[in-house]
DNA sequence: TAGTTCGTGCAACAAATGTTTCATGGCCGA
DNA sequence: TCGGCCATGAAACATTTGTTGCACGAACTA
């Protein structure tokens, strides 16, 4: 009893899709990455495209509990149905007690961070970016939550500089690598109200030791942010009561990656190849299904 | 001749509509208000619901330069086709050289985040926080630049959940920890193409010891969200040529926790003032000036 | 080992689909 | 007013659709 949610028929199918036989679970997966074909191809179309037999298709819908593949089909029309892109639109938000309450917190909360996103100055992180590239090596410190958005950063550069790149704190005590600042080289700090001493004392070292100080906060008045050759700021404020948001964060983080992998051209572009190659030798992925 | 652009078949039936007959017109306006009905319901159908003759869709397809309404329909269908992900299509995106091409690109990404925030589903995140405050443990799972959001959702949910919550591979080898799985605990499991063979194990030792399993991936066809209790999707599909975007997850993940605490009710809130005491005893963090 | 169940592909089935044909009715020009 | 034309709806058509019964084979049980 008290099935867990029968919210949509592709997480009917998901969640049903491991107790099924081989075969089934193959279309269910086919249904699942295909959805929109499922909804406009023929039965006997799909079981062509995907290697079955069209009776597969019938017996997988009877499985997860359709009276047929036609009744399923119509479900998954219905759930893609365009005008139901926000089925809250009614923004009723009650906001009084019960789950409600809660899914309009999570609104408020989304809405309020997509809002924020496009007020991050894309200007700024470009040229922060152009720092990035020129800089012999780059250091990357964040503190608490920020330390997600550090190690992020760390890992997407390390994609095509490997050996240029590298977390503050990560071989040892911080202040073994706030002594191996350099001129020519970059710093980032990642931070936010409350701001950490930690991160303030590497902001410090690295204005100390001459080198380029990149600077992710929350505001112009961020201790690690005062003196920084770059400040690259985002909202972190949100729903009153809750931890700071870290979407704008990540958001710069991300592009700042981008564009400074964009800068490296082709050398990157190797670079990049290469360690994908490196990876996909080792087999981490899970090879794909034409 | 000279046709004025077949750009998309909506046009053509737009372009060819006035030198149509009346009821052709009725037709045609009506597939057009109703295109995805059109790619979806059956030619009866549609005529029911039209009040129209179902011979008149096949006359009007012809009428505009179509074999058939099949023909018709299957253009209709690759148009509205989603693997396009740019809704923004028309976008001119100059892209050319210069310092411009970096900020259009940033722009474009972020506009892009921006737009798929609002997409998540918050039910399913409102469903999924109920399993973490009913879980005995929480364990978290992600690798690669996964391990962020991870990291995040751990550090988060430690500040009111300390001896709860833990990293999968954190104190020793993952198969360690694969192995703890309990019924009544909760394993949670981020990814996005290409899937970590790593994170697929989690997600079957999870199933496997009658776990609770909440996937964070971007798509229902992720090996890891199959059978999984919760699915939280996100898109992380982003500018081409580029690493996926993160910030969908992220925000997923934020949501996640604070709604989580906010299940905690008077005991979670006690235990964050405890860490937030100990921390600023600790005198980790820099006094606010007044 | 023999018996049983279950998953799977094939082929035949009835229903539904898109198309065509035909008859009707209105419109315009002679 | 008559005759041709075209638009229109209804019905018959061939095709395709989703479904189901059946047979074969593997996996498991006693």
């Amino acid at each position: 009893m008290a099935e867990p949610a029968k919210s949509s028929p592709l997480n009917e199918l998901r969640i049903a899709l491991p107790s099924l036989p081989m075969r089934l679970q193959e279309v269910g997966r086919f249904v699942a990455a295909n959805d929109y074909d499922a909804t406009t191809r023929s039965m006997r179309d799909l079981a062509a495209v995907a290697g079955a037999d069209p009776a597969a298709f019938t017996r997988l819908a009877k499985a997860i509990g359709y009276s047929g593949w036609d009744e399923l089909r119509a479900a998954l029309t219905e759930a893609r149905r365009p005008s139901q892109t926000s089925p809250f639109s009614g923004r009723a938000k009650s906001r009084r007690h019960g789950p409600d309450a809660d899914v309009a917190l999570i609104t408020d909360k989304l809405e309020a961070e997509a809002a924020g996103l496009p007020r991050i100055s894309t200007h700024a992180i470009a040229d922060a970016a152009r720092t990035l590239h020129e800089a012999k090596r780059i250091w990357i410190t964040g503190y608490r939550s920020c330390r997600s958005v550090a190690e992020l950063l760390n890992y997407e550069l390390r994609l095509f500089r490997p050996e240029q790149v590298q977390l503050v704190g990560a071989s040892g005590p911080d202040d073994l690598d706030l002594g191996a600042f350099r001129p020519g080289e970059a710093v980032i700090v990642i931070g936010f109200l409350p701001y950490t001493h930690a991160s303030v004392r590497v902001a410090q070292a690295a204005y100390r030791a001459g080198a380029k100080l990149i600077a992710i906060a929350d505001s112009v008045a961020a201790p690690m942010a005062e003196g920084a050759d770059h400040a690259l700021l985002f909202e972190a404020a949100s729903s009153p009561g809750f931890f700071p948001s870290l979407t704008g964060a990540i958001a710069i983080a991300q592009s700042l990656a981008a564009v400074t992998f964009s800068l490296g051209g082709a050398a990157a572009k190797k670079r990049l190849e290469n360690t994908e190659a490196r990876l996909a030798a080792a087999s981490t992925y899970v090879p794909e299904k034409g």
